[in-house]
Formats: structure tokens, sequence, C-alpha cells
DNA sequence: ACGCGCCGAATTTTT
DNA sequence: TTCGGCGCGT
């Protein structure tokens, strides 16, 4: 691999900590994996003191990949390459018992947060999921801030603050009583570790002599310190970011860790990567040109050896149908003249709802799609309530698997019957699982709803006592096949769900056979931090994701739809003063297109059902109009002319597919 | 306990 | 427009 100077600096830089700000399409990942191979090769670094920690598990596995095939399987595969949520849970798994937590224990996902944040809270917030959201983002914050609820409580200045520290030490105490993590925990539990625990701490330091870290603007506070602990005195690190693709903020991404690292670390050193290898000529000046209306930090100009490229194109249409139709259209048109793939082409949106027309007009065409986003793998009812029969076996006191579960396939046991079994919970401080095998000594419980349960504490009690799990006669026994069958809308959803059903069986059997001393809980934990994709990667398709899941990822020719106010920058951002953010997703979006980009909007649209006139995205104003080709319609067109223009689009399209 | 029907709300989402 | 949550009726 041929690096160029600065990449070469980046990588050779091992005196002190280094920053490198990679603009797009710069070549970070080479930096990482080229300085892995240089501190193993050339400064004797034991592969297995070396990580390398990025956000996704994608991103993780992609690095592992590629150092394996750099470094051949012995030695690539020691290096750890994993994400902050696996790395923690790595640092967790030996002393679990001293957060208060036992073995097997089970992470809770943001729904099941959400849901036990809604159990505890009274009406207004109750069941807002609004409201709700906000609760658990404080929580968050202050999760990832090391402040306890005993502090909170302390420290409260308002009444909201001291609300939310009730909420958040009853939230604490349920999850304890669990044996449950959520995601936050993951990281900010093995903060409190590394930061109380003198031998904890010198363990990981130990263990992890050279730290690289990707994405790094994308750190929340709790992550930093994570980097900081495992740096040590003697930091040995280099971290990879660019504060202009910084889009998380609104979780609790926090780009400042960038600054901070000066402050933190003096000795630090910033290697600029301004060279792009992605873009041509014109998109990246066009990126460039928006992206100045942002203040920054560290100055950056991205530059590129390719060709000039064609001019970008900005096309007005008079609705969200029509903008489907020329899309489709032009991409038909563009794939045949330039002797593209369908996988060369992206769709790309800022709210997953504006997918559909396209994947409308797709369809109406018989192009091959595929859509990333939306509902993942693991959002899908069918294995959430697997994944929570699993939870509960592995888990017993489990009590969001258990609620999800114990009334799934239907047992007759209603909301009135798990009101008692809570209310029982409740008094005896124990989980509801415990209630149900108690059950016989719960008043107020009718014959039939104990016989109902005690067929559900049988199921589970049976699959927690053989030696060896068995996914297959669990499933048998369960009847979950003939559940889906019931409550599928045809027969056909119903087979797609149960191959998905098929699909995590796979992986549970996989892990168990794996691993050497099999453990349920270990594999459901590890299969909810890592992330099970589906094998449709190969097929040539067109693909359709938002901006946010584009940031990483690189096209021939991308369309970004919707470029209207409102919708980029988004309405609550406007509302919010939050613009800049807005922007950097737009220079996400644009940084993505290796020749060719389109940047489409519809003069009206509807909106919640109602139609109404759009405006031009501020953006496309700041964009420099010399390098945009932007057809001025005056005015708005006739219904006739409307029509003209459909026809006129399914003709070419009819053209386009039979030759 | 369950199912239907009405009403109200609708960014982005690495783990 | 579509989806999901809640409440009422069976």
């Amino acid at each position: 691999m041929q690096l160029n100077e600065r990449q070469q600096r980046a990588v050779d830089q091992i005196a002190c900590p280094v920053l490198v700000l990679a603009g797009a399409g710069s070549g970070k990942t080479s930096v990482i994996t080229e300085k892995i191979i240089h501190l193993i090769k050339n400064c004797h670094y034991a592969p297995d003191n070396i990580a390398a920690v990025t956000f996704t598990n994608k991103a993780a596995k992609e690095m592992q990949q590629r150092l394996r095939s750099l470094l051949g399987p012995d030695l690539g595969d020691k290096i750890r390459t994993s994400t902050f949520h696996t790395l923690g849970m790595a640092i967790l798994r030996k002393d679990i018992g001293r957060v208060n937590r036992s073995h097997h224990f089970s992470i809770f996902d943001e729904q099941d947060s959400l849901q036990v944040l809604n159990d505890l809270t009274e009406r207004q917030i109750k069941g807002d999921k609004g409201l709700l959201y906000e609760l658990k983002n404080r929580i968050s914050f202050c999760k990832s801030e090391g402040i306890k609820p005993k502090q909170l409580r302390s420290s409260a200045s308002n009444q909201q603050q001291q609300f939310d520290a009730h909420i958040y030490q009853a939230y604490q105490d349920h999850m304890e009583l669990c044996n449950a993590l959520d995601f936050d925990d993951l990281i900010s539990l093995p903060v409190e570790l590394l930061n109380e625990h003198q031998d904890i701490r010198s363990h990981w330091q130990n263990q992890i002599r050279y730290l690289l870290v990707d994405e790094y603007q994308d750190t929340n506070q709790a992550q930093y310190q994570m980097v900081k602990l495992l740096a040590g005195p003697d930091p040995k690190i280099t971290v990879v970011g660019d504060d202009d693709q910084s889009i998380y903020a609104w979780r609790g991404a926090k780009p400042e860790n960038l600054q901070q690292l000066q402050e933190d670390f003096p000795t630090l050193e910033v290697v600029k990567l301004e060279q792009n290898y992605r873009c041509c000529q014109r998109v990246l000046k066009v990126a460039n040109h928006l992206i100045a209306n942002n203040p920054h930090i560290f100055e950056k100009q991205l530059w590129s050896q390719h060709q000039q490229g064609e001019q970008i194109r900005i096309i007005e249409n008079d609705d969200e149908e029509h903008e489907a139709d020329f899309v489709v259209a032009d991409l038909v048109s563009q794939r045949i003249s330039g002797r593209l793939k369908y996988s060369d082409f992206a769709i790309l949106y800022r709210g997953n709802h504006q997918a559909k027309l396209f994947e409308k007009a797709l369809i109406k065409h018989g192009i091959p799609y595929q859509i990333s986003g939306g509902m993942s793998f693991f959002a899908r009812a069918e294995i959430r309530d697997l994944m929570a029969y699993f939870r509960l076996i592995a888990n017993p006191d489990d009590d969001a698997a258990c609620i999800r579960v114990i009334n799934v396939p239907r047992r007759s046991i209603g909301a009135k019957t798990l009101q008692v079994l809570a209310q029982a919970g409740r008094d005896n401080k124990q989980s509801l699982f415990k209630s149900c095998k108690n059950s016989h000594n719960i008043a107020n419980l009718g014959a039939r709803a104990q016989t109902a349960i005690n067929d559900f504490t049988q199921l589970i009690e049976q699959a927690r006592a053989s030696t060896q799990f068995d996914v297959d006669k669990f499933l048998i026994e369960l009847g979950y096949d003939h559940w889906l069958m019931e409550t599928s809308s045809s027969p056909k959803v119903a087979e797609g769900r149960w191959n998905n059903v098929q699909e995590l069986c796979r992986w549970i059997k996989d892990g168990l056979a794996q691993s050497d001393s099999p453990d349920l809980a270990e594999v459901v934990n590890q299969l909810l931090i890592r992330d099970l994709q589906q094998q449709e990667e190969d097929s040539d398709s067109v693909q359709l994701l938002t901006l946010h899941a584009a940031k990483g990822l690189e096209y021939s020719q991308v369309y970004m739809v919707g470029m209207e106010e409102d919708l980029l920058p988004h309405r609550s951002s406007i509302e919010e003063d939050n613009i800049e953010e807005e922007r950097r997703l737009c220079y996400v979006g644009i940084t993505r297109a290796k020749h060719g980009l389109v940047m489409t909007l519809a003069k009206k649209r509807r909106r919640f059902g109602e139609v109404s006139a759009t405006e031009p995205s501020r953006f496309l104003e700041e964009l420099p109009q010399e390098e945009i080709d932007w057809p001025d319609q005056a005015g708005p067109i006739s219904e006739e002319e409307q029509q003209d223009k459909n026809q006129f689009y399914r003709d070419q399209l009819a053209a386009l597919l039979k030759g």
C-alpha cells in the first residue's frame, strides 16, 4: 500500500499521541491498518497488545478482514478489533460481580429500557414516546458523565432533576433486580471499574499497549473516558476522526472530544489528511463550498487528483411521485449509458419514510433494490420474541423478556394476571418469573390463570434444566411456527418471518457450538451487541439508505432526494437552531459520490396527508452555482403538462428496459 | 382475554 | 397516508 506523505507521518509517529483529521475519502482505514502493521513489523509490538476500536460491528469486521489478509490469519486474528461495546463487555466479564450483577446478566436494548421507564412513570409521561425518550436521554447523559442517581439527587437544582434522580434510581434498582445492563452500562460500568480499581486498570493497560480509535468525532464522554483510562499515563494512542462528519451529536456524541484531546494530551500531534481518493473534482468542490459555511476548529481543504467530472445536477420535480419517477428513469438511463451496475447507485434521503415512494417506483419497473436501515433484524417482532425467550431461559430474572413472551404465543395470561404477578414481584422484591414459580402463593389468581402460568414456567424450566439447550426442540414445543401462521397477514409473510427465525437459530446454534463451555447467556449477549446481517450483499441492486446510514460508504452515482427546507435541514433542526449538523449531513451525502451527483426536490409534497408547497433547501444556495446544472423551471406547471411529463418518464423507462 | 375500530402522531438510531 | 396505541364491546 502506497501512502502519501501525511498518511505516512500518521503511521510513523508513535512517540506521542496522534490525532488524524481524516477528511472524507482520505484513506483513513489504510492509515489504521498500515499503522498496526508498522507497530508489529517495525516496533516489536505483539499483535495481541494492539486494539483497534470502532463504532459499528461492520467497521470492526471489515478491519479484521483487512488485517487478516494483510498479515495472515495467525497474526491478523490476534489483534483486538472491536466496538466500544464489545470491549466494554470484555472488561465487564471478569469483574461483573463488582457491579452488582451475576454471570448470566441480560442486555436490555433501547426498547426494553423505554419499557422499564414507561412502567416506572405515571400519567403525563407514561405512554408519551417523546417524553420517555427524552427522559432516557437524560439518564444516558448522566451515565455518560459518570453521575450516579444519588449524586444527581443531591445536586438537583430544579424539579425536573429531582424527578429524574428519582426515576434514575428506580430504573437502576430495577435493572439490578433483573440482572440486566443497558447499552450505556456497557461503557459506563467498565469506565467505573477502570477508574476505581487499580488492579483492573493495570491489567487492561498492560493488555492494550497501543490503542487506535476510529470515528472519534462520534465518541461520547464515557467513551472518551474509556480511551483515556486505557491509554494510561504513557498514552500510546492514535485516534482518527473528522469533525465535518459528526452527525450523531443528537445521540450524545461529543465532537468537542476532538478538541479536548489537545488539552488532555499536550504532546498530541495533529495530522491532517486532505487528499481525497474518492470523489471527482466537482463533487469535492461542491462539498468544500458547502461545509465552508460551518465554523471549524481545525481548518482543512480537501483536494483531489481525479478528473473534473460532470456538473452536479439539481432537478426540481412537481411532486414527490415525479421525483421518484425521475430518479428511477434517470438511474436506468445512466446505468445503460455509463455501463454501470445497479449497485453503483445509491438513493439517499433524510428520513426512512421517504424511501416508500422510491421503493414503489423501483418495484414498478422490476429494478432490484436493497433497503438498509428501517427495520433492523433485531427490531423484528419474531426475532425480539425469540431473543426474549432465550434471555429468559438464560436469566430468569429478566423481567423485560418475561413480559414480552409470557403471552406469546397466546396462553391466556392477560393484563390482569400480569398486573397481579407484577404486584407480587414488587411486594417480595423478586422478579416476575420468580413470582410465576411461586404463583400458588399468590392470592387473586384464578385457577385458570394458575394453570396457564404453570405451563409457562414449566416450558422455561424444562429448557433451563437441559444440559444442552436444543433450539429446534424448543421451537417445536413452543409452536412458534403455528403462531407465526396465525398472526401473519399472509402465508408469504409468515414464511419470511420463519426464515428470520431460522437465521437466528443458526446463529444461536453456531454460538453454542463454537464456545468451549456452551453458555446461552453469553451467546445471546454476543449476538445482541454484534449484529446479524443477512447475506444479501452480493446481489446487484440499487441501494436505498438514509444519509446517516451512508456514512463511510461510497457509490459511483448518488441521488440525494428531498432537498427541501423542513426535510434537509429537517424541521426540528431548524426549530432547535441546529443547522450545522444538518449541513454536515448534507456534506456526508455529497461526499459519498465518486462521479455523478444528482440532487432532487419536489415543489409540492404530501405531509401528513396534506399537500403543501415546499421551499428548496437553503443548502442548495450554498453550493457554488458555476458547478451545478439547475434548470430553472419557471412557475408551476399545469395538470396536463404534469401528465405529459409522467408519460415521458414512463415511455423513456419502457424503452430503456426493453433495450 | 381478545379483537376491532378509531384517533393521533409522524428525524436521524453505530450498540 | 400509514401505523400503532388505547378503549370499548363481545
